[in-house]
DNA sequence: CTGAAAGCGCTTACAG
DNA sequence: CTGAAAGCGCTTACAG
C-alpha cells in the first residue's frame, strides 16, 4: 500500500497522513491516534527507500564484517555483542545492516556504505592498535561508534569499551595475592587494541609486585578452546610450569581445563585459572559459585551501548563524541586457590 | 557524490553512466570499462534508496530475529548459519538486513518489511511444525526460502534442509548395531520441525530393530551444554540408565561429557555418545578421529544455499520453488563403543 | 549507441 | 490545522 492509497482510504491528504505518522506537532492528537491505528490495521508502513531518499537518512545502522580467515560472526563473543545491538535496535526501531566483505576491501566497503546511503552510521569492531578506520570515517563524514578503542587515533571519537587494563591488572593482582608468582597469560591477538591493553594491565601488576615477567609465559593468538588447550599442554610440559593461568576468554579457559584434566590436575587446587568472562549466553559461567573465577563484563551490554550511542549520534546532528568506559567485576569461582607448595 | 556530478566529471550523460554501471547491453564495452574504473576511483556508488525506489527492488535479503527469551542470534548454530548466508551475500554483492522484533510482533514484522520495501526477500528460520509464516509470506508476495521445512504447509515453497529423519535413523541404527538397547535421545525443542523429524528417525530405527521406545529416555529442550549436563546426570542416576546417548547438538554432547566425567565414566567405553554435528566453527569436533562420533552436516553450507536460492528467486521473477535436501554424514569418533557387559 | 524527461513514493518548505 | 507542489537521486521507456 502506498501513501496516496492509504490517505484516500482514511480521507486525508497524503501530507497530513505523513505528518501524523512522523509525529509532527502541527497535527491534531486525535487525528494522529486515528491515523496510527488505521495504518497498523491496514498494514501500511511508508516505503523505506522513498522515505530515506526524501529525508536523507535511514533508520539503519551498519556493521562491516570481514570475510577472510575466520568469519567474525561465528565468534561467540561477537554473537553476544550483536545480540546487544539487536536489543537496542528493537527498542529504537532501527534495523541492522550487515555487509560482508573481503578483508582487503574494507576501506572500499565503508566508502560504498556511505555513498550508497544505506545506513545512517556504523559500529567499528575489533579495532587494531593503529586502526585506520576512525580517521577514514571522520574524513568521510559517516557517523560511527567504536567498540573498544584505537590508542593510536588522537582526535576525539565515540567509543564504548571495558577497562581492559584495569581488569587484567586486578586479575593479576588477585593471583599474586594468593601467592602465585608464575602466572601465564593466554591473551588474544595483541594486534588488537583490547589485547594490547590487557597485557599492559598484566605487566603493570607484575611490576608493582616486583615479579619479573617471563616472555615464555605470555602467549597471543585467537581466543578458542583449541588455543587454550594447546598452550596449556605445552606450558605444563615445560621445565618450570606456571601455577596460575590468566586467560582472555572463557573459551580459552575451557581449553585450559581440558589440558589440566588430561594431566589429572584439579583446577582451584593444583592449577589456578582466571579468565576474562564476557558473560556469554552459550558459554555460561554463572553458577552461584562459578566454575571459573573471572573478570565479568557483559559484552551484550557493550553492544547495547554502542547501538544507543550511534543511534543518538545519527539523530542528534553534530553532538560532541561520547565515551563510555565499563568496569569488569571480579567474581571468585572454583578455579583459583593459593599455589601448591612444591613437593 | 551523485550521479549527476559523477556524469559531469566523466563527460557523459547520467543516462549513459547509469546504463554502463548496470550492465545494460546498449553501451560500448570500452565506455563501460572506463566508467566502472572511474566510479571505483572516485568512490561513486549509486544511492541505494534512489535506486531501489526506481527499480522497485533492493539488493538486500532479510532475517527477522525474535527477541523474547533467548535471543536466537547468540545460538552458535545460528551464528554459523549466518556466516554461510554472509559468504553468499558477499559473493553476490547483497547485504543482509536483520530486524529484531518482539516475539508476538512477528507477523507484523514481516508485513512491515514487505511494506517498507527494505528487503527483496527473507530467510525463514526455526520453522515450527505448523509454522504460519510460509502461508503468510506467500499471501503477502514476499519472496522467501525456509531453512528447514514446515511439515504442515502443503503448497510448494522453497526450502533447504538436511535430512534430519534419515540422519537420526542412521545414527540410532549405528548404536543399535553396536549392541545398545537403552539409547537416550536428548533432542531439541520438538515444537520445531527439525526436532520433530529427528525423533521420527530415532523411533523408526528402534521400531525396525524391535526395540521398544522408552519415554523416560526421550527429552526435549533447548540445545545447550547445561541441558545436556542436567539430563545426563538425571538419567545416569536413574534405576535403568542408558548405555548410549544420542544428542541433537555438539553443545549438548559437551554437557553429557561433563556429567559422565563427574561419574568417572569414560566416553566410548562406559558410555557411548553420538551427536548431530553442525560442524560449528567454535564448537569444533574435527580432530582426525573426532572426540564425538557424529552425524556431520555443515550448517554453514545450508546458510549459503538458503541465501543463494533466495537471491536467485529475487532476481528470477516467477521461477517455481526449489528444494534442496542435504545429507548428514556419519563420522565415527572416540565416543562410541559396544555397551559394557552388565557386571 | 546516446540523451531529455517522466516517474518511483515519500517529506517538507510554502501558502493558506 | 491542512493541502498542492517541489524535490530527494536514481532508472528506463521513449525518441533520436
Amino acid at each position: 500500500m502506498k501513501l496516496k492509497e492509504f490517505a484516500k482510504l482514511v480521507g486525508m491528504s497524503p501530507t497530513t497522513v505523513s505528518r501524523a505518522l512522523n509525529g509532527h506537532p502541527e497535527v491534531n492528537e486525535q487525528t494522529r491516534a486515528r491515523l496510527i491505528a488505521a495504518a497498523r490495521q491496514h498494514g501500511y508502513s511508508p516505503n523505506a527507500h522513498a522515505r530515506s531518499l526524501a529525508t536523507g537518512h535511514a533508520s539503519v545502522i551498519g556493521c562491516v564484517i570481514p570475510m577472510t580467515g575466520r568469519n567474525e560472526i561465528v565468534n561467540p563473543i561477537y554473537a553476544d555483542f550483536l545480540a546487544g545491538v539487536g536489543e537496542e535496535c528493537a527498542r529504537r526501531r532501527f534495523d541492522l545492516n550487515l555487509s560482508f566483505v573481503a578483508d582487503d576491501d574494507q576501506a572500499q566497503a565503508y566508502r560504498a556504505l556511505k555513498s550508497k546511503g544505506l545506513v545512517g552510521g556504523v559500529i567499528v569492531q575489533f579495532p587494531g592498535h593503529d586502526d585506520p578506520r576512525p580517521a577514514m570515517l571522520q574524513q568521510m563524514g559517516l557517523p560511527f561508534v567504536v567498540h573498544g578503542r584505537v590508542s593510536g587515533h588522537r582526535a576525539p571519537y565515540s567509543w564504548v569499551d571495558v577497562n581492559n587494563q584495569s581488569a587484567f591488572e586486578r586479575a593479576t593482582g588477585f593471583l599474586l595475592q594468593l601467592g602465585h608468582r608464575r602466572i601465564a597469560l593466554l591473551n588474544g591477538d595483541e594486534r588488537l587494541d583490547f589485547a594490547h591493553r590487557r597485557r599492559e594491565g598484566y605487566l603493570r601488576a607484575l611490576r608493582d609486585a616486583g615479579v619479573e615477567a617471563d616472555p615464555g609465559l605470555m602467549v597471543t593468538g585467537e581466543m578458542t578452546t583449541a588455543y587454550g588447550y594447546a598452550h596449556t599442554r605445552r606450558l605444563l610440559e615445560g621445565a618450570n610450569p606456571p601455577t596460575a593461568i590468566l586467560c582472555a576468554a572463557t573459551m580459552i579457559a575451557a581449553g585450559v581445563q581440558q589440558a589440566a584434566e588430561e594431566r589429572k590436575l584439579a583446577l582451584g587446587a593444583d592449577l589456578s585459572v582466571l579468565c576474562f568472562d564476557d558473560d556469554l549466553s552459550y558459554y555460561a559461567n554463572r553458577e552461584a559459585v562459578p566454575v571459573f573465577t573471572g573478570m565479568r563484563s557483559p559484552v551484550r551490554v557493550a553492544g547495547q551501548r554502542c547501538a544507543a550511542l550511534l543511534i543518538d549520534r545519527i539523530g542528534g546532528g553534530e553532538a560532541p563524541p561520547v565515551q563510555e568506559l565499563l568496569e569488569a567485576e571480579l567474581v571468585v569461582g572454583r578455579s583459583t586457590a593459593p599455589p601448591r607448595q612444591p613437593r
